[in-house]
DNA sequence: TGCCAGGCCCTCTTTAGGGCCTT
């Protein structure tokens, strides 16, 4: 099992065709960050040509077009460069779950294996603030009055977003626990605990 | 022709159902 390190790791978004891999969906464009210490320290960000028309929700969704699509690079060429842009990463994502079946169907589709472990940011939101609205990603920006200017639905806005709430909450967490430095163990172990037995793990971390 | 997801989590639960989140 790959140890979760605080210090580096990758933030990342896909958009897609559609909800499911199993059922025939592509991703349309990746975005990425990497995030070194809590700054942003590398971008990576590219449309990918599924190889057939996306309906016309997903371009109103997303904004992305057929037409930006059908002068894009491959899915399996722009995979095979964020396999290497990756290489070795923990990853984080807004539910991610969705992003992890869409990274494995296309890394499978090339023969390229990952071995960093996935965080979701959506599950640690839902603990750390049980009394926003609701969780999407937007709606937490705005929660906790994180400045965003940009498109939501594009995938490098969405992970510069994803990460700007991923720090926030573990500074928030810093705050908490009056640990300077968040050990990725605990984030682990917040995601995985019962809403109403957080805030007990949480003053027993202080 | 019409339909098609999946993981998490809560509750009127666990031999289930439904809302939330992602595109």
């Amino acid at each position: 099992m790959t140890q979760l390190c605080a210090d580096s790791l990758i933030v990342l978004d896909f958009e897609t065709t559609g909800l499911s891999p199993d059922m025939g969906d592509r991703a349309i464009e990746i975005g990425a960050v990497r995030l070194e210490k809590g700054e942003v320290v590398e971008r990576f960000q590219a449309l990918m040509n599924p190889g057939r028309r996306i309906s016309a929700f997903i371009e109103n969704y997303t904004g992305i077009t057929n037409q930006m699509l059908s002068k894009a690079a491959p899915c399996d060429e722009v995979m095979d460069e964020f396999a290497h842009f990756m290489a070795g990463s923990n990853l984080v994502a807004h539910n991610a779950s969705f992003d992890k079946r869409f990274l494995d169907a296309e890394l499978r589709r090339i023969s390229r294996p990952y071995t960093g472990s996935f965080a979701c940011s959506l599950l640690l939101a839902r603990r750390l603030y049980q009394h926003a609205p609701n969780h999407k990603l937007g709606s937490l920006i705005s929660y906790k009055n994180i400045p965003a200017q940009g498109d939501f639905h594009r995938a490098l806005f969405d992970s510069e977003m994803t990460a700007k709430l991923w720090m926030t909450m573990l500074d928030d967490i810093a705050v908490q626990t009056a640990q300077k430095d968040v050990p990725f163990t605990l984030i682990q172990k917040l995601s995985k605990t019962p809403k109403n037995a957080v805030n007990k793990l949480l003053s027993a971390m202080s």
